[in-house]
DNA sequence: CGCATCGTTGAGGCTGATCAACTCGGGTGG
DNA sequence: CCACCCGAGTTGATCAGCCTCAACGATGCG
């Protein structure tokens, strides 16, 4: 952590997770050091803090750790919507269109830098390949929020957790923070729990079970998932909704055609 | 329906749906007309049907009629993601990113109108601010999808329901599809069961209490929120996820600020 | 050492699922 | 014109997945 977080610090452009963003979202090094110049601010966020500060102006682009955006009802009942990994970039919808209507928590520290939102509205103009990736980085978001909703709506306990584990795998995978089936997951149970609509007891107990079948190993914040296909089975996954590319249109514009 | 239609079909321009978007998405006449002349298809599509065609490179903006997204599992079971109503864009995401996860289908006869995806993606060159409104649009789902998630994952029958009806009649009211307190919902109570993660039996049963408490109708496909104010205070419900405007550096750039 | 946080396990209860049967209205074909 | 069927809604009875309450173990930290 602290030695990614120097490197961060002294030079963004030779992280390697800037490398996996710059082949994920088909970016030129040009365009990369756009983000990068616009990039005010890296800074180290300790675990328990709001990752983007409510009425703040400003877009997160998370580098290391994780942390979630949330809702909690008048009772106290948390509901966490998404996980968010190095690489997301958060806040856009509240900067873009004003609107944040879901608190966002460091559930480990942290290391992001800043963009001012004013920045990226710009982009539309100044760099409609840019804004296109932003967008994508959007419906990123909703594709995976949307397979959410098929998992709470329709999924039971068990199929809900190994869709996670797996999505989380994928998703960790693309930015380099896997090994082989082996991933760090650095929160705890309850968070799990309030990302699957579950009780604490209950996936403690689903875990137990998976666990005791051979399915995934799970403890000190670490994952191992011991049988990939038997859990993909049992939940259907299916990692397209991460992929998708940018439209030819978009990434080789021609102005005359 | 039929003479929404015609009128659909005579001139698009002055359909009050038109109006009323152009209001939401702050668009000017001529951004209006530009959507307009991309158009290149306005059809009427039966119930049942798919709104747009798997590998299709279209987008589709609903004029009338009722709409959903969903997905089925491999044993059968249905999740409704999202209800696509009048003023909804849909296909965003497949013709941008060329992926299309999820299957649409109508729900009612529907009225839409086609516009070839590579228009869309060039209006990121051609047009930032309606590539920005396109992003807007996205990004209103995501909301929705949030909010759908946080009722799928904490709360129960009775408090989603009054959720799924207060929201459907905050966006119908938008697109002027409402009359004060009532508006037409054509769907059977096997859509409502699919779109919030409860049996059939459940839905009927959790409907009949709430009406007999006087705190909605709902019968022939119509809707009458009798009483409003306690249905918000059951769920929290607050339409703030809906608002939203494009930010003033989009909606009035200046290349020299 | 004491305390807090997290994980684990048992017992019992409730929300909502499942199965099954019946009603009702509308369409359809004999 | 009526018998029939089909889809949608309704209701009862039973069942199960998951929740809640409660207690205890393990670990880390001041």
């Amino acid at each position: 952590m602290q030695e990614n977080y120097d490197c961060v610090m002294e030079n963004l452009a030779t992280n390697p997770l800037i490398e996996k963003l710059k082949l994920l979202m088909d970016l030129t090094d040009d365009e990369v050091q756009v983000i990068l110049d616009l990039s005010f601010k890296t800074q180290k966020l300790p675990k328990g803090q709001s990752l983007i500060p409510s009425n703040s102006e400003n877009v997160s682009l998370v580098m290391d750790g994780w942390a979630c955006r949330y809702k909690i009802l008048s009772d106290g009942r948390r509901q966490i919507t998404s996980f968010i990994l190095p690489g997301d970039l958060t806040g856009v919808r509240a900067c873009l269109f004003g609107v944040s209507d879901f608190d966002t928590e460091t559930l480990t520290d942290c290391v992001t830098t800043l963009i001012d939102g004013k920045d990226i509205a710009r982009l539309f103009y100044e760099a409609p390949r840019l804004a296109a990736a932003v967008t994508w980085a959007s419906a990123r978001e909703e594709a995976m929020l949307t397979e959410h909703v098929v998992s709470l709506g329709r999924r039971n306990a068990r199929e809900r957790m190994a869709h996670l584990f797996l999505e989380l795998h994928s998703r960790l995978e693309i930015v380099g923070f896997v090994e082989k089936l082996a991933y760090g997951m650095p929160i705890t149970q309850e968070m799990i729990a309030d990302c699957l609509g579950l009780s604490i007891v209950h996936v403690n107990r689903t875990l137990k079970a998976m666990r005791k079948e051979g399915l995934l190993e799970y403890y000190n914040g670490y994952v191992i998932l011991k049988n990939a296909k038997k859990l993909r089975s049992i939940c259907g996954y299916d990692s397209n909704h991460l992929e998708g590319t940018l439209h030819p249109e978009i990434a080789d514009y021609d102005p005359d055609a």
